[in-house]
DNA sequence: TAATCGGCTTGATCTGTATCAAGGACGCGG
DNA sequence: CCGCGTCCTTGATACAGATCAAGCCGATTA
């Protein structure tokens, strides 16, 4: 996250020029939105938008994580995605927004106006396409995480999301690498469906039991990645992970 | 469903053609589906696709009901979806299925094999657009559902249930309306994870409590629909149910 | 009219996770 | 270096919902 970005970026280095919804687009395309486009940044913690909210500007998430969220009125909250540079907010067709958007590193966006982007959705098939192929994939983890939400024990909770981020930054052939934890545990309770007591919990037990390994307490290590795949509860490796 | 389909019956009566994928098609592009499409029946029960099983065909859901889910090695077993008329099942750019799909109800589906069907995702932007709409809708009721099982009481998840029931048949000026419970007690506690001991321990207490009523095991009326609401646990009014 | 079977209800008990509570570790501003 | 706040850990206890168990209801078949 030390790339800065600012106005004058060419969409040709984005670092999600590949992966975002303008994946797809051609030069003349790609021009189009170049011209459309703003950034903006926002600090760790801060909302991005709230549910209810106008939606006055589309994004592609650049840099950083933000989390989708939903909280009941007496104030449990639940986690309904993590959004990773190149997720994108908002919806064509919505006024509003249907979830709590925040900041959970600092957080950069690429904004293009609702208005101007939904009538380029209507006219140019590649975001279409490149925006139905990322719902289905989103789709897709909700409904694996739906399984968990509903079915899994905590333990089996937390495996599975310790598995998550070890596929997320594994390299071949680099055993005991260094992992970060991205969430506080009570932002990791609150995807998982849990409470930070149960999330701190079962995380000195995978310490105590030698599956994982801390080196503070963001920073940890897989000891047993065997033991961590079994603990996840899914079954022999039919299973996607996001 | 006494309505009977059969292969010459034409797109233009057809009682999702205006919600399924082909809902923007024009007569031209829903001439080449015409061409393209055959029809299949699944009794009440039956599978229709495993989760990891070759998907040859994509398929819009034109009557009954069917189910997505996903079982765990030791049985339990996670609905994450319930397919209604006009829904899609398959998904471009993946040769095979991530859930189980089974009828609920006897379930007609409207099938294009899946090359062709491709290629003119690609080729007919009305297509990929409706399914963009229809991929954020899902993937909107997803999150909804992740809401439920992540963080309501099962009396919350009960009454969610029956008041999304209700609204989908609910007639405007129809006070006491009889509605159907398309599910089993068991298919039920699949659907919000619960055991199928707690949905039937809720509803008798919901009945107890006058806020339904039923007339048999699968039929009920609502007595006290602002009861019903309030024990759903969402805020407010500002919730848009599925 | 009985026998059977799937779906459902209800009771007794158990248990995983929440809740309540206290204190520890670390980073930051003064 | 102190004080304060945030994040985290750990313990004691409570409770919602699971599990185990028995029997009921209504439909179907014999």
């Amino acid at each position: 996250m030390t790339f800065v970005f600012n106005e004058r970026d060419k969409c040709e280095t984005c670092p999600i020029r590949h992966r975002a919804v303008c994946a797809r687009c051609d030069d003349d395309e790609l021009a189009v939105l170049e011209g459309m486009k703003t950034y903006q940044t926002f600090e760790a913690g801060q909302p991005i938008i709230w549910r209810g909210d106008d939606l006055t500007h589309f994004s592609s998430l650049v840099t950083g994580i933000a989390s989708l969220s939903r909280t009941l009125e007496d104030g449990r909250t639940q986690m309904v995605g993590l959004l990773l540079p190149s997720d994108f907010i908002g919806r064509p067709g919505r006024e509003t927004v249907d979830f709590d958007v925040t900041a959970v590193t600092e957080v950069t966006l690429c904004r293009f106006q609702r208005r101007p982007f939904e009538d380029l959705v209507e006219r140019v098939p590649h975001i279409s396409q490149r925006m139905m192929e990322m719902a289905l994939d989103e789709l897709n983890a909700a409904r694996e995480w739906m399984v968990l939400l509903g079915r899994k024990t905590a333990r089996e909770k937390i495996a599975t999301f310790l598995e998550m981020i070890v596929r997320r930054d594994m390299v071949p052939e680099r055993g005991l690498q260094e992992h970060k934890l991205p969430l506080t545990r009570e932002e990791i309770a609150n995807f998982l469906g849990l409470t930070l007591e149960t999330i701190s919990r079962q995380l000195s037990a995978m310490k105590q039991e030698g599956v994982i390994e801390f080196i503070d307490r963001r920073h940890f290590r897989i000891k047993d990645l065997n033991a961590l795949h079994l603990a996840s509860g899914d079954d022999a490796d039919g299973g996607v992970i996001i």
